[in-house]
DNA sequence: AATGAATGAGTGTTCATTCAT
DNA sequence: AATGAATGAACACTCATTCAT
């Protein structure tokens, strides 16, 4: 199977199987996700996943962009609506939150392969395999862009930008992860609405 | 060997070996961490590391209590020092920020070991296993706790604990995990201030 | 596909699997030459190779068919020119080691096959698979009826047949393989000189 | 099991192995011979063979070694023993053909593995990874050395020597490889004798 | 206390072949 | 005539664990 000039067919397998691969990893983890497995969720052999993609890494990069795709279309119309940097700053966090609670899954997923995943030789996932155009659009929804923009305005007080990127993503993306994969009636909406409190007082200039 | 009644010899033999696979899954992370690697990093046989730890699940609980009974250690003293509750978040955050600094190998073991760590099952490690003094132990660096002390004593705005709990340990632990990970130079110190001004204002009494 | 009753295009397409695959396999050798490769040396998918043979042995078969023809074609007219058994000898020795050199890509890859084809149960190929009209051809081109010619007209000592054949045949076949498949520029045609020389002062009647 | 440092034990097994893996070899094709085939010989699980080998190829180069060594311990005496060029000559051919009988299927073995083995890429088995001892040993059963003695010292003609030492092993190596392999009954003796007598004739001056 | 040997279960991957279209 | 999809068997290799010494 090339990776160029697919059927329908084959887009629809690929698809499936990738979706039943975040299911697995999801549950089982990273590690225990092997391709023999993912190929039981879907109910073929495992060959067949090694059919449609290349190999292990092939799918797993089909996962991450997957993902990443969908994430991206839906936080970047959300952050494109606001104007301001605190509205966008809201915007962030509040879409970030919607985001991993409808695509549970999926972002459960994503993060174990990003904290699991290592080459044979044990170094980690790097960007540079990942699509460029997708990367461009990784682009967009850059907190640090939003943090030096409201800085810039006045809205918000003099931070270091890095390390406050660092401190709300780690807050919005990190913090709940574990109630998050465990109990399916965490209060993500409240969680957020914390947040945007929280740096909302943190950011904005006295 | 049983777990009571260890020699001398063999409890050093322990925490070679305990020390030893704490670098090994810092390095090329536990799922590529086998005991023939932790072995081979001590110089002994695979079979020595299986004579002093029942199982691999035993030498795993070892570096998580090994690396709690340190994190208790360093961290518990900076919090009884202080009085107030805002001396004691503060505390809390240079502590945690330290800690993470100056045992960052163990840091990034253990938190690879709980996104990676699964039973043959697919089960995340659960507290179950821990030592039950060792827990009692963990409690003592609750943050919760401190943050409701803040409450009651006036000193905090009514936020919602659980959520700030999370927000915190998410924005301390996980938000400079990668580049503390990577980056050898880190400003640590810097992201800890930065930290502390953003919970202070988060938190107090307008 | 029955194997009687072909088309035109039928059979230029089995001509031309048939060549892409002699390529394949005098590049990477018998054992790592897939029909996937093949098929994609050709441009078309795997399946197309299966279509125009039953299985990977009627390739090869076909294979060694078309090389044994093209040698039959190009050494027996040379043969058949010379009169004598010394010069019946020298031509095929000198008509061996042209085909060789000219065939290179070809001869490599069916004397890989020779060497490393073995059916499922490790049996060698043999002769049997062969068509018989082939074989009935290869015999002519058989250097122990030029050897035993020459002994009955007396231009040849008394040496045993069979073994000079096999010596003859080790000599101009085998002796250059490696450097014929290796260096482009070998010389071929001094060695085929030196042959000549070689088995004509061993051959000849005191 | 690191290479160094063997036990008695281990270096039983590794040899019971190594004979093992000749006689499959010789037997089915070394691109027939699987790890487990091979360890079904000896009678012990696939992962035993992989315990004493670090992997596949680390077995085949014992192979090559094993075989090489005997080669050398059995002919280079044989070629120490002559004086005169013309001796060696003789004595290398029938030293040759006396290890091929007596050692045939090894002989069978590392041939087919000269004749298959290739990289994944396709590249053939070079000298490189060979011990370097044991190949400045192979340098002393060297034929171009001894024919161009027998040119210095007067006793052979003005041949190329190095298409000679292609036609000497052609025909002495590889000549009778098919007979050898099928027929137990080959008349190696009588092919030797013929040899011996042939390339007399062919190298001696006028 | 230490270890060499052995092993079965599991991993990702390749392959020739079948079949419906 | 051509091909995409699927598959089971085989492959080399890794691993945690057991056991006798």
């Amino acid at each position: 199977m090339r990776s160029n000039d697919r059927t329908f067919a084959d887009t629809a397998r690929r698809k499936q199987i990738t979706l039943a691969a975040i299911e697995v990893i999801a549950e089982i983890g990273y590690a225990q996700a092997s391709i023999r497995k993912i190929a039981e969720r879907v109910g073929v052999a495992m060959s067949v996943v090694l059919y449609h993609f290349a190999n292990k890494d092939d799918l797993v990069r089909e996962i991450v962009h997957h993902a990443f795709r969908e994430a991206i279309d839906a936080i970047v119309p959300a952050l494109d609506k606001e104007r301001t940097a605190t509205g966008k700053l809201r915007a962030y966090i509040v879409a970030n939150a919607d985001f991993m609670l409808s695509h549970r899954t999926q972002y459960t997923a994503v993060f174990d392969i990003g904290m699991s995943y290592r080459t044979a030789s044990g170094d980690r996932m790097n960007a540079i395999t990942l699509d460029p155009d997708l990367l461009a659009d990784i682009g967009r929804l850059d907190l640090a862009t939003i943090l030096r923009q409201g800085q810039e305005s006045g809205e918000f007080r003099d931070f270091d930008v890095a390390h406050m990127t660092s401190a709300i993503n780690g807050a919005v993306r990190n913090g709940p992860l574990l109630e998050l994969a465990i109990d399916p009636n965490y209060d993500m909406d409240g969680y957020a609405g914390e947040l945007v409190t929280t740096f909302d007082l943190a950011t904005r200039r006295g």
